[in-house]
DNA sequence: CGACGGATTGAAGCACCTCAACGGGAGTGG
DNA sequence: CCACTCCCGTTGAGGTGCTTCAATCCGTCG
C-alpha cells in the first residue's frame, strides 16, 4: 500500500526504458525524473557491482563520482589510526552515496553484502541536477533525512546504554528492513563487528545484550543473521530509555 | 583575506538594504541572493531576539519558522525521558536553523547566549526557495555540510576517549569562534554541563580532562571560558586518537 | 575430519560515572 | 566595605558498565 502510494505520484515510464523494473525508482532520487530525463540521466550512469567487503569509495579519495544504491547493502566508516572503526551509517537500497561539496569522500564505503550501483560522475551529475529542480529538491531532502538521522544516532552514542543501543537498533532493522516471506521476521546481513562499530560498543557485549534480550523473550533468534520481534512494546520501551 | 575572497563573490548591495551592515551575509544562506531578491526576502524574515536560555524551537513543534542565526550561540539537544540530554550540535553566527522535511523540529533550540535570528515562515521561505536556484543549492550544501560534521562527531562519540574528545572540542572551538583582538586566544560561552552534554560525557569528566590538559601545559585556561592553546601539535595529535 | 572465522560465554580490569565536599567569582544586602 | 548566598566549576573517593583478555562453541569449507 505504501508502495503503491509512492508509485502513484512516481512518473511514468516505458517498457524499453533503461529504468523500467528498476526495484528501488520510488525510493531513489532518480523517482523525481520524468521518462525522458530519466533516460538522459541514465545514460550517464551505469550500473556496477560490488561484492560483499568491497570498497567502493575510500576516504579521502577525490569525489569523482557519485551512486544510487539498488541493491545490497553499504557501510560508511571511518578508522582511526590505532584502528578503532566508527560506522556512520548503512546505505539501504535506494539510497545515495555522495551527499557532499567537499572535494574528498569523508567517509569509506564499503559492500556489507552484494550489492549494485548506479555511477555517476560527479561533474555530469552536478550540471545534471543544476537543470533539473526536481532532482535538486529531492537531493535536499534526502539529505535532510540523512541529517536527521545522524543526530538522532548522536543521541544514541552520547547518551545511550548498551542495551538501548541495541534495542534501538534493532527496532531500526525491522523498519527498513522486513523480510521478505513472513512480515513478522527480520534479517540482516551484517556481523556482529559491523554493528557493534555503528552502536559504539564492542562485539562481545553486542552479543551479550542480545542474548541478553533473547532470555528475557523481547526477541526470538530465527538465525545468526535474522530475528523475530516477540514483545514490541518492552523493545520500545527499551530504546527510548 | 578569507572574508575578502569571500566578499568579492557576495552580490553587492545598497546603503539602505535592509540587510546592510550584516555581519553574517557572507556566510548565511543569504550570501546566494542578489540584492533585489535579498530585499524580497528579508522583507518575510523580521529579527527576533533571545536572551540566554530561551528556547527558539521545541522538540515536536510544528516547524512553522525557519531561521538564520546573525550573532549569539544556539544549541540543539534532545532529552530523553529521564533527563539524559544529548546536545547534537552548536549553532554559530551565519549558521542556519531548520534544514528538515518534516513535519516537526526534531531537536530543542536553546539560545545559549544572548542571540538574534532573521525569523521566516516555513510556507513562504520554501516558495521562495522554488524560485531561487542559488538558494536552493545553497541550502543543499548547508545540509551536507551539516551532514559531514554530524558524522564527524559519530566517530567522536562512538569510539574515542575523554581526553580525545576534549581535545578534539577545543580545537573545534579554536577553529570556529577565535576570540576578536588576539587571535591566539580563544573564549567560549557555553557551560560545561552543556560540553559535557555535547560530548557525551559528565561534567566532572570535562572538568578533570581540561585540568589535565592545562597540567600538561598543552593549553592555557586564561578565564573560566576562555583558554590558549599552547602546544598545537600535541593537541591535534590527541585530537586524532 | 580438521581447520578456520564468526559468535558466544566467562572472569578480571579500567575508564568513566556517581556521590559528595569544597572553592571562587558575582550579586545582594546590611 | 564585608558577610552572605548562590551558582558553577573543581577535586576527591568509591562504584559500575562496558571493555579486555581468553576460552569455547558452532557452522562452513577444504
Amino acid at each position: 500500500m505504501l508502495m503503491a502510494t509512492a508509485a502513484q505520484s512516481l512518473p511514468p515510464i516505458e517498457d524499453d526504458h533503461p529504468c523500467f523494473g528498476c526495484a528501488v525508482r520510488h525510493l531513489a532520487v532518480c523517482g523525481s525524473l520524468e521518462s525522458d530525463a530519466l533516460r538522459e540521466f541514465k545514460a550517464n550512469g551505469p550500473s556496477v557491482d560490488y561484492e560483499a567487503g568491497q570498497t567502493v569509495v575510500f576516504e579521502g579519495d577525490r569525489a569523482a563520482n557519485v551512486y544510487s544504491l539498488t541493491s545490497g547493502l553499504i557501510r560508511l566508516s571511518k578508522l582511526l589510526p590505532d584502528g578503532r572503526r566508527q560506522i556512520a551509517g548503512f546505505l539501504f537500497p535506494g539510497d545515495f552515496l555522495g551527499i557532499t561539496m567537499e572535494e574528498e569522500h569523508a567517509f569509506t564505503a564499503e559492500a556489507v553484502a552484494p550489492s549494485a550501483l548506479c555511477r555517476f560522475p560527479r561533474r555530469q551529475f552536478d550540471d545534471f541536477v543544476a537543470d533539473h529542480p526536481a532532482l535538486e529538491r529531492r537531493l535536499y531532502a534526502v539529505a535532510a533525512h540523512e541529517l536527521a538521522a545522524a543526530r538522532q544516532q548522536l543521541v544514541l552514542l552520547g547518551r545511550k546504554t548498551a542495551s538501548e543501543r541495541i534495542a534501538s537498533f534493532l527496532l531500526m532493522l525491522a523498519d527498513r528492513c522486513p523480510s521478505m516471506p513472513a512480515g513478522d521476521e527480520t534479517d540482516f546481513p551484517m556481523s556482529r563487528a559491523d554493528i557493534a562499530d555503528y552502536l559504539g560498543l564492542r562485539i562481545e557485549t553486542v552479543s551479550r545484550e542480545i542474548t541478553s534480550l533473547k532470555t528475557a523473550r523481547v526477541i526470538q533468534l530465527t538465525g545468526r543473521h535474522s530475528f523475530r520481534i516477540l514483545d514490541r512494546g518492552r523493545l520500545d520501551q527499551l530504546a527510548e530509555g
